[in-house]
DNA sequence: AATTTTAACTAACAAGCGTTAGTTTTGTAT
DNA sequence: ATACAAAACTAACGCTTGTTAGTTAAAATT
C-alpha cells in the first residue's frame, strides 16, 4: 500500500495545473489554494517553484530515455522495434499523463543544470528512434522516404496522445496500442 | 509593395517571443526591449497584450476554419481531401510559422470572447475533417480503423510541422508536401 | 511658417510574483 | 502529561507585472 508523501501531492495539483494553464501562468499561491493551504505552506515540502518543474518533467524524461534504450537492443527487426516504441509511450502516458503537457510545453522553464540535462536526454532518445528508422530502410523493410519525415511524423503523434487521451473516454490501453500502430506504420488507405 | 506596420511589427516581435518562452512568460517589456523602445509606447499601438495574442492566433485560425471549408466542398474524393489539407497546413506553416506556436499553445490564454470564437472555429475544423475521413470510410477509400485515431494521428503531425519545419533547413514546400502526404497516407512499410 | 499627427519618452500606479523569517498549531511518541 | 517533529500559519521583503497619465520631440500636412 503506497501512501503519497506531501511533496508528491503538491506536485500532481502543480502538474495538474501546469496542463491547464502552463508553468509561467501559474502560481505557488494557486498551486497552495488548490490545495487549501497558504503558498509559504508549501515550502516545508519543496525548495521552489523551479524544483516541482524539474521534478514533473525529468521524471518522465527518464523513463522516455531508458524505454527507448531498451527497445533500441532488443533482438527483432526494426517494425517490431517501432511497434515497442508506440507501446512505450501509451504506456508512459497512461500513467503520466498530467505531466506530458509539461514536458511537451514547458521543458525550456528548467533552469541551466536540468535544461541541458533534458537536452541530452531528449536528443539521445531521437538519435535512437533515428537509428531504428535508417536501419529498417537499410533493409529493406521500411520504405525509403526521407527518415526525418518519417521520424518527425509518428513522434509528433505519440508526443500529442496525452491531449487526445483525455478527450476520449478512458479507451482501452491495448486497443489504443494496436490501432496506434496500424495507423501510423501501415497508413490508412 | 506592401509596408509593414508598427503594429504588424509588434505583433510579428512578440509572435517570435511567445513562440520560444510562451505568452506568460513574455512581459510587455520583453517586446518592447526587442523592438528598442519602453514599453508605455507600445500602447500608442496596441491596446494590450491580450489584443497582440488575439490578433496572432485569430489572423490563422481563419485561414485554418476557411481553408478547411474549401476543401470540403471540393468535388473530389477523400483522399484527394485529405491531400489537399495537409497542403492547406504546409502552406500555412510556411506563411506563419511563429503563429502557430501561440496557436497551439497558447489559445487558452485568450480572453472570453476570442476564446469562444477559437473554440468555435477548431471545432468546425475538426468536425470538417472527421466528416471527410467518415466518409472515405463509408465509400471503402480509407480502411476501416477508428476515425478518431486517424484524425488524432494526422492532426497531431500536422499541428507541429512548425516546430520541425525551423530545425531542417528550409526543406522545399513541395517536396515536403508530397513526403508528409505518402507517409501519412500510405504509412512507412 | 504654423499646425496637427505620430510616436517616442519619464514617472508612477496597484496588483501580483517567488520567497523568507518567525510563530503557532497539530499530531505522534515517550 | 511532556517533548518533539511536522506542517500549517501571518507578515513581509524586494521585484516584476500590465497599464495609465502627462509630456516632448520629430514628421507630415496645411
Amino acid at each position: 500500500m503506497k501512501t503519497i508523501s506531501r511533496k508528491e501531492e503538491i506536485i500532481k495539483v502543480a502538474a495538474t495545473l501546469f496542463k491547464e494553464k502552463g508553468y509561467s501562468a501559474v502560481s505557488m499561491r494557486d498551486i497552495a489554494a488548490e490545495m487549501d493551504i497558504k503558498a509559504a505552506s508549501l515550502y516545508n515540502h519543496i525548495n521552489g517553484k523551479q524544483e516541482i518543474l524539474a521534478e514533473i518533467i525529468l521524471k518522465v524524461a527518464k523513463e522516455f530515455t531508458l524505454g527507448m534504450e531498451n527497445v533500441f537492443a532488443e533482438e527483432v527487426d526494426s517494425i517490431e522495434k517501432i511497434e515497442r516504441v508506440i507501446e512505450l509511450h501509451v504506456d508512459i502516458t497512461v500513467n503520466y499523463s498530467e505531466a506530458l503537457a509539461s514536458l511537451n510545453n514547458d521543458w525550456m522553464h528548467l533552469q541551466k543544470t536540468d535544461l541541458e540535462l533534458f537536452v541530452k536526454m531528449r536528443d539521445s532518445y531521437e538519435e535512437n528512434f533515428r537509428s531504428i528508422l535508417k536501419d529498417g530502410i537499410l533493409k529493406g523493410e521500411i520504405k525509403p522516404n526521407h527518415p526525418e519525415v518519417i521520424l518527425f511524423s509518428i513522434l509528433s503523434t505519440l508526443r500529442t496522445l496525452y491531449l487526445w487521451n483525455q478527450k476520449r473516454g478512458k479507451l482501452d490501453v491495448n486497443i489504443l496500442k494496436k490501432d496506434m500502430v496500424e495507423v501510423l506504420i501501415k497508413g490508412i488507405i
